[in-house]
DNA sequence: TCCATAATTCGATAAATATAAAAATATCAA
DNA sequence: TTGATATTTTTATATTTATCGAATTATGGA
C-alpha cells in the first residue's frame, strides 16, 4: 500500500468530494458521469481525477454497459486509516489511545471517539 | 480544520518522513537542522516542508536559542484521522467496525485492529 | 449499419509545488 | 563587537498537476 499516493489522491477538492460521494453511495457506486454532473466537471476532468483514486487504491471501477461505475475501495481507504493510526501513532496513547469503544457494542458506527 | 491541507501535507515524501521522525522523537521534537540533516535536505527545502507541516496543523514549532524545534501536532493529526474515520466512513462499518478493542485495555498502544 | 451516448486518451496550457543558491535574520560565544 | 551557527526568506528554475477541448474507443438502440 502507497500511502503517499493516497495521501495525494485526498489532497486535492475534486477527489476528496468524490471519494465522499462514493462512500455515501455505497458498494454500487456511481457512473462517471453522474459524478461529473455533480462535481460540475468536465468529463475528462472527472476521469483524470477518478483514474488518480483508483491508482492510488482508494476506489475500484466495473464497466456496466457504456456506464463505468466507481465505487469507494473500503479496503484501501481502510489501510490508510490504519496507516495513520499505527505507523504514524507509533504507539503514543495521545494520538491513539481515544479510540476506545465498547467491546460488545451493536452500534453500527463504531469508531466514535472519546472525545 | 482543513483536512485538505493536511492530506497534502502528507502527500510528499519528505513530509511524511519528516512527520514520522516528528512522533517518533515524542513532545520535545527535533530541531530543524537534525531533521534536515536525517532526511539529506538542504535547510531552505527542510525549512519550506516543516513549515507546510506545521500550517497544514501537522506540526508546532518553538524557538529555543538558534534552534527551532518542531514538535508532531497530535490534536492535528488525531483530528486527520477523525475525519477520516468519521467523515469517510459515513457510518458504513465496513471501514470503521473493525476497529474494536478491549474497553478495559491496559496495553498503551490501544489502536490495535482485529484485521 | 448508422447514430447517439459514455467514457477515456491525447494534446496544449495554466497553475501549483519542490528545490536549493543567495541573501537576510537572529542567537550565542569569544 | 566580531565571527560562527541555525534558520528563514527571497528568488529563480524545474517539475508536477489540473483543466478541458478535440479526437478516440466502445456500447447499445433504431
Amino acid at each position: 500500500m502507497d500511502a503517499l499516493s493516497a495521501f495525494a489522491a485526498l489532497s486535492q477538492d475534486a477527489r476528496l468530494s468524490a471519494l465522499r460521494l462514493l462512500v455515501k453511495s455505497g458498494p454500487g457506486g456511481m457512473a462517471a458521469g453522474a459524478l461529473g454532473e455533480a462535481l460540475g466537471l468536465a468529463a475528462p476532468t472527472m476521469s483524470f481525477h477518478l483514474k488518480e483514486l483508483a491508482n492510488a487504491g482508494l476506489a475500484t471501477s466495473r464497466k456496466e454497459g457504456r456506464h463505468v461505475f466507481y465505487a469507494a475501495d473500503y479496503g484501501g481507504i481502510r489501510r490508510l486509516v490504519d496507516f495513520l493510526m499505527a505507523d504514524c501513532c507509533q504507539g503514543d496513547p495521545r494520538l491513539c489511545g481515544p479510540y476506545i469503544i465498547k467491546e460488545n457494542s451493536r452500534e453500527p458506527f463504531a469508531c466514535t471517539s472519546k472525545s
